[in-house]
DNA sequence: GTGGTCTAGACCACG
DNA sequence: GTGGTCTAGACCACC
């Protein structure tokens, strides 16, 4: 029902997508404890350096932190994060229909796109 | 009036978007030879490399070919290249969709945003 | 049966890949001359630009020439076109052979897709 | 003994190589920071606009990316961007096969070819 | 003549 | 500090 969430994303990704959801619609609060890397490992039935590598990247993204030798923990200053990942969003997609313009793609096309999304 | 041409964007992107917009309009044909590179450095008085750097992300981007000791070249299949472009640049926009849907913002927002651009 | 002509490529290069074919093969000899646009437009049922254009890209190859308001012919030294055709594509093969080896894939891999080709 | 690193490369590709294959051998891990820009060059005692440009043509194929004012680090999905080269280069590796079939070259021919290299 | 590479060094924007 | 852009100008290889 989700909007992305593909299928065909690498579990990595699609692990990261998942987390994400869970911190923005408030079921991990700010300051919260995430699984550990081997918990979730056996949970979702991956290898542990799966886990291991979308912890990185959310960290990379400002989503969670991490303390050595005790876990992961939802960041603390969460709406700023969000904000920040808007207006980047917004200005890459502001990027993108400019380009389809010059390859003379309508806006009601372009539009239609968002709509079916 | 145009969407692309921006006063702020590097001199090399303004020559890249006005050769495109070239080809586009057919203004310049398959197979036609460009300006060399000393000349439109010349025309456009900027140093040489800049417009060798253009020119490289227009054979990198497919929209012309080069032959050593000869020119540059309108791409023969140049359609293509140009439906390529397009397939490429709607699933990124999709994508950006998919992630700003996700941070909660409205549809109608980001169509808001398009009717600007 | 033929190894190249996919039925996915632009109708332009399928012409472009036949009349190659056919000087190849020596059905069709140096210097004679090929059928005019407008009859190899109506033969094939296509547009005559499509013709018009596969003949400009076998002429800048080197296969035929074009005297104006005469037609277009097949080139008289089309040996050594080819021999130089054999040494471009010898040297391309051989940089993808190296790229392909840097990705880790197995010589007797590469060696199989070709076997199958 | 090596695939690449040709002596008569250009500058800017050896260094390209160098690094792809220090991502490949996994000496570089995702998301690790590679030299800046200065570093490299005096390092490698090259003009700053060698290194640059040999990062600009890594970022763009994918194996790095780049954060402005905080340094070029490697691609997190880069099992995913080396899995996408293979295939393209394999595509057209393929197709220089069959090209060099129409041209009359034995298979075994292009195969001894591959056993050299 | 053409494009391709490279140097030396300046200036900018970002954080 | 970082990367990004740009200039001025040299030298090479190809044809």
């Amino acid at each position: 029902m989700n909007s992305s969430e593909k299928m065909n994303d690498p579990i990595y990704v699609q692990i990261i997508e998942n987390i994400k959801l869970q911190i923005l619609k408030g079921v991990l609060k700010p300051n919260e404890k995430l699984s550990s890397v081997r918990e979730l490992a056996v949970l979702r039935m991956v290898n542990p350096n799966t886990i291991q590598r979308a912890y990185r990247e959310l960290e990379s993204e400002g989503y969670i932190y991490t303390v050595l030798g005790k876990g992961n923990f939802v960041s603390e200053n969460i709406e700023q994060i969000i904000e920040r990942q808007r207006k980047i969003l917004l200005e890459a997609l502001r990027e993108k229909v400019n380009e389809l313009l010059d390859l003379h793609i309508k806006k009601e096309d372009i539009i239609k796109i968002i709509e079916e999304s």
